[in-house]
DNA sequence: ACACGTGTTGGAACCGCTTGCGGTGGGAGC
DNA sequence: GCTCCCACCGCAAGCGGTTCCAACACGTGT
């Protein structure tokens, strides 16, 4: 179980015949130690394998080596896939990854209220949700630099995004496609980031707007995020007097539902009714769905060099602009002019 | 950066009018402490907001309250399910999840290679792949409880499903319908767990042995995980001289690729060809895909139950059998008798 | 030849917690 | 009423490094 004997700094100083002090400045790469002491001491370190205990490291004051991430739902493709970016960025720079799942209110909550993650890490990713007035305090409190992905967030160095944007590439292909009335089912999920307050939506409004077409509000549906959620919106947005001939959605896999309740109802995608969505969610290719896509795994990656930036203390001070990874219309087959098949 | 002064057990020790060791006593549930001094160190602790430094603990020889996670593909559905269970359980006990990714053949060697997890943590969680002699001998080096969550390994605990059996359940419902020429798309992927050896591919042969059909061998593919792979796989199929009335897809992901191949060829599911898969994954639910559902979270709450039991000492010597949670058919729209409308 | 600066190195004090060992006090046993 | 025992608790010694500070050896300026 102990393994085998460990070595420790003080054998490395005794078979280079110096202090255990020296020692450590030699392995350190400190200055003020001499050339020749410093190569007998490495010799001395790589002859018998010695490999510093990091608790002991920590302990004298050095820094953890983890890093916090705050993520609502593991589960879900985009929250997977930030993940794996983040992971691959603090691997690289040795820095291991403490997951804490904050998804339901009360998981929420209950992390804000105990910070189990204090005293452990060196600083914390906020994975695509936004924090409040307190729970931004409770962070501070935890006195480490914390960085946000999947979205940006005023109050930390982010990068994530331009969801406006994103709405508008989505909006402006359907409008060019000839659609007039266009329905949009966004999404309430309270974890999910909220820049400019919902930056999809409001890139629905916008795009009318600047094509001449009056925005309805009885077209925009407020749904639970997920597949349920898209169908339930799709179903009353077909139960409009009037319904929408092409449908935005907040992302792929609420399109996704969106698409069921279409097909249920007997209607065709695109023929009928146009679908598009954000992600580019691995399925939205296997299901033919058009969509915008978004580099998400690049997001995870972008934040972890951050946060290894800002441990190195190469971060300026003060919070830097949001950093916006680009998005691009993906065409596939579910969307089509209005009445037009195929 | 130092944040607020930070509480050591001496402060407790202190607000609760005993030494440190007896506070480390109390609070580590030793026996030799009076209850009432417990319940006072437990108080000031509690009111302190004290957080044991793990560094701290660890080099005085204590536990460190964290558990490695290795996971080959955090952004896949079936990990990021497993994922949270886990999380989930570890949380509820206090311990923290430390995420290492072990995909890619190169992150899996550089991880066993140095095992940047040594020392670090008190037990490791095996999601879903299975580890060969000189990496089970590496994990063994850490001289820590190891189990193994989503399939089974014969050398750890491990909590899964019996695959055979679930294919058993996609593939007698198939053939209760009346198909006798079944395709089967198996996946390669490496890092999925291999219980005795392809539970899912063996209950195709098996099926068809028991319902007396000779198994054609042509009839199984065998394609990289995903998508895309399902696709190609089902590509294969349609091009064999006589091909399946039904195909029994490794999971949902594959079975929603070979679908689109379908669509492209023109092919209705399932009037012409039915489609079954296993997981029962969100989307197959909005894709009106019929397959076998496993309980993946759960999965991986149990394993996250068996670390804590093993770090309390509560597990027997040896490696326990494996667990296995039951999977169920869901009938869904991609399947049905051969050549019947609907 | 003397005082002093510079570059090195060693001694020792922590960092925060666990634990072996010895000490204290009160109840049980006689 | 007086041992004896034992449950409880405190002291202090580490665990393996880092780092402040003092000590020391040389060179150099005068």
């Amino acid at each position: 179980m102990p393994g085998p004997p460990r070595i420790t700094l003080d054998d490395v100083a005794r078979r280079a015949g110096v202090s255990t002090a020296t020692a450590s400045r030699a392995l350190g790469d400190h200055p003020h130690v001499a050339a020749a002491t410093r190569a007998r001491v490495r010799e001395a370190a790589e002859e018998l394998d010695y490999v510093a205990s990091p608790e002991a490291t920590r302990l004298a004051g050095g820094p953890t080596g983890r890093v916090a991430v705050l993520v609502p739902h593991p589960s879900r493709w985009f929250f997977g896939e930030l993940l794996e970016g983040l992971e691959a960025a603090l691997r690289a720079a040795d820095l291991d990854l403490v997951l804490f799942r904050v998804g339901g209110p009360e998981e929420r909550a209950a992390f804000f209220a105990r910070l189990p993650a204090r005293r452990k890490v060196d600083a914390v990713v906020v994975l695509a949700f936004a924090v409040d007035e307190i729970e931004h305090a409770r962070l501070a409190s935890l006195g480490v630099d914390v960085v946000a992905a999947g979205g940006r967030v005023a109050s930390y160095p982010s990068v994530g995004v331009d969801d406006h944007v994103a709405g508008r590439q989505a909006m402006d292909h359907l409008i060019h496609l000839g659609h007039r009335r266009i329905g949009m089912i966004a999404v309430e999920d309270v974890g999910r980031l909220a820049p400019d307050p919902d930056g999809r939506t409001s890139a629905w409004r916008a795009a009318l707007d600047d094509a001449g077409i009056p925005p309805d509000d009885d077209l925009v549906v407020t749904v639970p995020w997920g597949g349920e959620g898209g169908a339930d919106g799709m179903a009353r947005l077909l139960g409009l007097r009037s319904p929408p001939t092409a449908v935005f959605a907040h992302d792929d896999e609420t399109a996704l539902g969106a698409i069921r309740t279409l097909r249920r109802a007997g209607l065709r995608v695109p023929e009928d009714l146009s679908v598009i969505g954000v992600d580019d969610h691995p399925l939205a290719a296997l299901t033919d769905l058009t969509t915008v896509a978004q580099p998400v795994r690049a997001q995870g990656r972008r934040a972890g060099e951050l946060v290894v930036a800002g441990l190195r203390g190469e971060l300026a001070d003060g919070v830097p602009p949001a950093e916006l990874l680009p998005t691009r219309l993906v065409l596939r087959g579910t969307t089509s002019p209005p009445g037009a098949p195929r």
